[in-house]
DNA sequence: CTTTCTGATAACATGGTTGTGATGATGAGA
DNA sequence: TCTCATCATCACAACCATGTTATCAGAAAG
C-alpha cells in the first residue's frame, strides 16, 4: 500500500510521511504542487493526502487534472479551517474526503481508512494471527485452531482490530473510530456489548481469556495468554 | 510521564503530542512561550519539547528562566536547520538535546529516550524501573521481579510518577498536582490514602519498603534498597 | 410476506475504584 | 514526658466503568 503526501511545510509532511510507515504503508512526499502532480501522474499510489495551499500548483488544480485523465486515485485533502470555499471546490474536483488542520493523527487514519474501504482498496491483507486465533481477511473467516468462528461483519471488524494490535493497549475510542468510524452516529458503549459478544464467541472455541480488560484504559488482546 | 510540547504550528503541535501520546505519555501543549512558560514553571513534566521560535516568550528565555530556578527538567529544543546561533544558545542555557526540523518521530522519540536514559527517569525498552520495580508504560503494566502488580489507575500513575523522581523527595503537592491534576476538587489526603494502597501492594511482593515517607516533607521512592 | 439475523440502544446488575472522615500510631520539639 | 503535627490505617459511601440481558428496528434471507 503507497500513499502520496504533498504537503509544503516540510515538518509536517516528514511527519505525516512517519505516521503512514508507521502503519504499514510505503510513502512517497512531495513539498510543491509541481512535484505532487509529478508523481500523482504516475498512478502508483493507493491514496494521495493533498494540502492545498501549496508552492507551484495548487492543490485544487491537481484533483482536476487527475480526474480529468480519470485516475481516481483516493484523494484526501488538507486544509486550513478557514478555506471553505477552496475546500468545497476540491470536494467538487473529485477529492474524496478532507482533514482540517491542525489534526489528530487519529483522525488523518480514521478518514484514510473510511476512504480505502469504500474504494475497496483495503481488507486483502494477509492472515491475521494471535495466539490460536486466526483471521482470514480474503474471505473474512475467523477460526481458533481449526475450529471456525462464526462472526458477524462488526464481530469480524472487531478482532480484526484486535489482531492488529496484538499486545498493545486499544482505547475504546480508538476501537470505535476504527469499526465504526469516527463519524458514526452509534456510542461507544457499542464496543462494549460487542467485545462481550466476541469474547462469548471466543469462549465457546475456549480461546476467551485473550481478550482482555484494561480497567480504565481499555482492552488488549493478548496473544500468548499468560498470567492474569 | 507527561511531556510537554510547546510549538507555534498548531499542526506540527497536534501530531507530536499525539505521537507522544501513542508512546503512553500524558501531554500538555502549548502554542505560545508565554503559555509554554506557565506550563513549564509548574515543574510537573518529565521532558518539555521546546520549539526555540515562538510567539510571545522566546524558547531560549524559557530554557533560561527553567534553569534559572534550577529545575532541571531535560529539555529538547525544535529548531530550524539554519539557526545554528540559537540552537548553540540553547544548548548553552541549559537544554540537554536538539533536533533540526523536518525530524523524523522515530529520531524525536530516539532523543526522548536517551535524554530520559541519561537522566537516569527509564531504563533500556523504554521502561521505568526502580530496583526490583518495573512499569512498562506502553503496556501499563507494572511488576516486582517477574509478578506482575495489579494496579488500578490512580495506583499506576502514582508509582510512575515515584519511579520518574526514584531517589528524589517528592511534595505531597508536587504528587497531587500531577497524578490528580492541579485543578481537581479531591483532598491532599488522597495522596496519603493511595501511597498506602500502593505500599501494600509493593510489600505483598516484599518491596513494600521502596517507599519511603520523609516527615514534614514528602515521598521518596529509593531504587535501590535502604541505606539510612 | 414472513422469518431470521444483525446492529444498536437502553436498562439494569455488579463489582471495582476513588475519596473522605474518623481514629490510631509515630515522631519532633518543647 | 507531654503535646502537637504529621502520617498510617481502616471502613464506608458514592460513583463510575464495565458486563449482561432484553428489546427493537431494519436488513437480509427464505
Amino acid at each position: 500500500m503507497r500513499v502520496l503526501v504533498v504537503e509544503d511545510d516540510a515538518s509536517l509532511l516528514r511527519i505525516v510521511r512517519d505516521v503512514f510507515e508507521g502503519e504499514g504503508f510505503a510513502t512517497d512526499g512531495a513539498e510543491t504542487g509541481d512535484a505532487g502532480w509529478y508523481w500523482a501522474e504516475q498512478a502508483v499510489h493507493d491514496l494521495i493526502v493533498l494540502d492545498l495551499m501549496l508552492p507551484g500548483m495548487n492543490g485544487l488544480e491537481i484533483v482536476r487534472k487527475l480526474r480529468a485523465k480519470s485516475l481516481d486515485i483516493p484523494v484526501i485533502l488538507l486544509t486550513a479551517k478557514d478555506a471553505v470555499e477552496d475546500l468545497v471546490a476540491g470536494l467538487d474536483a473529485g477529492a474524496d474526503d478532507y482533514v482540517t488542520k491542525p489534526f489528530a493523527v487519529s483522525e488523518l487514519l480514521a478518514r484514510t481508512r473510511a476512504v480505502l474501504r469504500r474504494k475497496g482498496t483495503i481488507g486483502q491483507e494477509g492472515e491475521l494471527t494471535g495466539g490460536p486465533v486466526r483471521l482470514v481477511p480474503s474471505v473474512r473467516a475467523a477460526f481458533v485452531g481449526d475450529a471456525p468462528l462464526n462472526l458477524t461483519v462488526k464481530e469480524y471488524e472487531l478482532l480484526e482490530c484486535f489482531l492488529c494490535n496484538k499486545d498493545r493497549i486499544v482505547t475504546r475510542d480508538q476501537i470505535f473510530d476504527r469499526v465504526w468510524g469516527f463519524d458514526s452516529s452509534s456510542g461507544l458503549t457499542a464496543v462494549d456489548v460487542y467485545v462481550h459478544h466476541l469474547r462469548k464467541k471466543l469462549a465457546s472455541q475456549g480461546a476467551g481469556s485473550a481478550l482482555r480488560t484494561i480497567r480504565g484504559v481499555g482492552y488488549m488482546f493478548t496473544g500468548d495468554s499468560d498470567v492474569r
